[in-house]
DNA sequence: AAGTAAACGAGACGGTACGTCCTGTCTTCTT
DNA sequence: AAGAAGACAGGACGTACCGTCTCGTTTACTT
């Protein structure tokens, strides 16, 4: 997986193009920072929220300099995002079971799931509050909610091929749509995320995708 | 309506109540602070964000000590929600064509238009922040939306009333995927509030609304 | 005594000319804050040296926000350095016996023996390395040590007046002869503020006085 | 001249020693290194004080590694006093004209004169304030001042021996007065370096050392 | 009219977090 | 092995806000 900071130490491999002859110079990157960072801006916002995620707290659980977070981010915001992106990766699957409508609610029913666990709600909405007044933060988020829209979106064409919606359905309306009740649920906070609503969901989501 | 600020006013009302024969003593709240309150929270926040959008600044602006500001709301993000509930009472219409599709359409292309408005989209966004970590303004926002959700729903019900919507469509889940949509483009901004995406919007919705 | 935080309190005061009607709005410095700080500065600086002094731990010392610092001096040095000014105010006296030597010998033998105390020593010390790198505390240092000479001129002037000392003899010299001697003492370190040295300086300087 | 970076580079020599057959591996000191830093730290020290003197800065303008300094010295204040007494070395004269008050003035004229220039001033100001907090520096300065005390003793003393100072003459006095004289100058700023001032010390000192 | 009490503009206060800077060490690749 | 480059842990810096706490003034009601 690309991730962000590697697109971030990407610029002396950009400079490399420039000079000749200078591939690299210097100490490289410490993963092993890298990796204790985002896990520990997970722990320290599953520890108690909002409050305690402080730059200071995250680079302590880290055990690392605050100057090695803001080397690699550029800000908090980013390292959470990028942290959630990651793990989002290895836990949601692309269910491919030959139906749309068991693929949709796998894959909803399963991020209903996710979005049940307190640490996660929370991450997200973190994550959401810092895009709002941090570009660094928006940009990730940006690229975090794209990947999972076009996720969404594969699976749905995947069926509109099959031929189980119709042909003009607007998948990325669908799309939008379904992320849309989401985020609602997660930061109106007026209902929770059930199984019974997840189902509900791709019911709608289905009944319109199969109108002509 | 009942504001936060009569809400917050309630205690000194409170004290009345306890000690008889003292209804009042003293200086009487001054309207004008409060309306200079109100109105440079919105200018502020106009100004340049989310960021700028300090107790400090909003004191300054409204040419008010900062005392009074926490005399009278519990936060900043209360006196956000307060401005805004104020100022939606006075706007948002409710259309009743005789058509699902046209009310739906008209209810929609106005909150569209509304959002384009770059200082409400905004506000929105700063109360929705708030809302993440102040209790207060997650109250207001709570009942904001509520009330939002309840003016599309009665659209709604109006029509399946008439029979243009099937029996057994799903409301409450039509409105959330409408504000839902509309949250997202708001919080995310991946895309911008068109004329087109209503209309799409719109559209989508009939189309699952429509469906036996 | 006029300290450099009344001077520094004095733009308010400023303004007051500007702006007629206006005299002060607004809570007041509190000076217990002021003490405190000042007091804090010598005992941290005692604790441990220059290391431990920094201006967190300053702020800690004296049970104060960091900003009331800042608010009130230009930078740790100058705490440091109007902290001495003050003390030394109080514990250096301007002997008068009718002898200069006499004079001479309690003012130099007084000074020597305040800088047998470490904490005195470090704390000036300190003062002038800050005074290098911050205009804040030069000022301060200069104003400092302005004073000093003009005590021991003064000292001086009496005793030329008295006709101890030649008409001719350049007092300014002995002042900066003296204060140098000090100070090239307390920074090189290269020898210690005996009571020999004090009398040998004396009787060097009174030597230079009193040739015609 | 035995500098203190032959000395801080003896550790490899030593090691010489110890394994017989293997007298030296690897790449030797790079002399043009060693230059190009001691060079730049009176350049870095010169465009803007002791602010800028940082490591970083000195390594990007010897256009060196940061190791590199480290290796060869135990500190920043310790470069520059080796750049310093380096330099020193070769601009000092001793004159000996036959007359105490010529060669004293001769002596007190030149070294005033090589105050004035800023980068000098500010590189010993600079050096001070090193040596207040790292001893490796404090015993380069107090190496130093003791060379030049002794110049000035000796001088002094031919001039006594010729019988043109009293005999009970305090000639160490005489010394630590005319060098706390020009610290004192130099530290505080009070007064500047002119051709007078030198006059009136050389005056001072003088009539201080005939008076019997 | 005098007294009393609350609200007001102003701004200082104790705190907390921020993002930057610098130090001295460590790591990588080159000479 | 020494060098240039530069990442690293650590820690101080000076700034920005927060929510609270005085100040002296203004306004309204009660005696």
């Amino acid at each position: 997986m690309r991730t962000v900071s590697e697109h971030a130490a990407s610029p002396p491999s950009g400079r490399q193009a420039a000079r000749k002859g200078r591939p690299h110079t210097g100490r490289r990157r410490n993963e092993a920072a890298r990796q204790a960072i985002l896990e520990a801006a997970l722990e320290v916002l599953a520890r108690s929220g909002t409050a305690t995620m402080t730059v200071d707290a995250l680079a302590a659980a880290a055990g690392v300099g605050k100057q090695t977070i803001y080397r690699w981010w550029p800000s908090k915001g980013a390292v959470l995002a990028e942290a959630l992106t990651e793990r989002a990766a290895t836990e949601v699957a692309d269910p491919d079971s030959g139906s749309v409508i068991a693929d949709l609610e796998a894959f909803l029913v399963a991020t209903f799931r996710n979005l049940r666990v307190p640490a996660v709600a929370t991450s997200l909405r973190a994550v959401m509050v810092e895009a709002q007044s941090d570009p660094g933060t928006a940009e990730v988020l940006a690229q975090f909610t794209t990947k999972r829209r076009i996720a969404m979106r594969r699976l749905l064409e995947r069926g509109q091929r099959r031929g189980e919606l119709a042909r003009q359905a607007d998948l990325d309306l669908l799309v939008e749509q379904a992320f849309g009740f989401i985020w609602y649920r997660l930061l109106v906070g007026h209902a929770p995320f059930t199984r019974d609503a997840a189902t509900r969901l791709v019911r709608g989501l289905v009944t319109q995708a199969k109108a002509p």
